[in-house]
DNA sequence: GGAAGTACCCACATAAATGTAAGTGTAGCG
DNA sequence: CGCTACACTTACATTTATGTGGGTACTTCC
């Protein structure tokens, strides 16, 4: 049995408005400046790093590398590596990960389609 | 007459893959830290600003300030301020900012939702 | 009178994210 | 042979994000 308390509630169903909520973590992840755009080029397609990166402009191999391997141990992304040389490495959006980057692309899409309804101009903070 | 270049197509229609899409500036501010979780607490509420930062656990108030103001600029947030003194200041979603919130908390509900099912364990980078 | 609440802004300091350049080992190509 | 591609990693430098503490001007409550 356990009884629930107060610290319990914050968490039970999960919260992101709650401090310590572990959801806040995987948002991070998954909304992340590179993470999304990851999430979004896998969704089109099977890649290769190399093949990624292209699609994923202005992105550097470091955070590249670095990005897919949160995505990986989150369970979103999935990482086969044939074992021959030169590497070949495919990355591929994991069931889960085709679910949240539904969602991602929904968002994005949005953004991309009212781009003209948003306001730009007097922008200083980034 | 406007002969498309190769440039343009990176821009029409917008793609947030594209390396200087407008979109990515947009998404950046939705996507960020904070920007998120204010439009999830924003789209219950219309709030003021100290009881927006009482739902926004863990936020300061500098930031909540920055933030709301960057959401202002975006036309995503409307800010009300009555002439009073003390301070009397609403904030609440545009038209616009429910739009988006609406796909935030979408995703946001998703992963509150399969946390379980999401990996975590060896986690060392965040 | 003193404390607390309101909605902030500012300067300063630190933490976190990101970029840059170089290196690794092998293979195929001209 | 020399160059490129592949998928990374690591060290270092820089940029950006975020936190902290203090201040403001005024009011209400005790």
């Amino acid at each position: 049995m356990h009884k629930q308390t107060f610290a319990d509630a914050q968490h039970w169903p999960a919260n992101v408005l709650a401090q310590d909520c572990p959801s806040r973590v995987i948002l991070q992840h998954v909304t992340s400046r590179w993470g999304t755009l990851i999430l979004i080029a896998l969704a089109e397609d099977t890649l290769r790093f190399a093949n990624l990166r292209r699609r994923v402009q202005g992105i550097s191999e470091r955070m590249l590398a670095q990005t897919l391997q949160v995505l990986e141990s989150d369970g979103l992304v999935h990482r086969h590596a044939h074992d021959v040389v030169p590497p070949h490495v495919d990355y591929r959006l994991t069931p889960l990960g085709f679910e949240v980057a539904a969602r991602v692309i929904d968002l994005a899409r949005w953004i991309e389609g009212n781009l003209d309804r948003l306001k730009q101009e007097g922008q200083t903070a980034p």
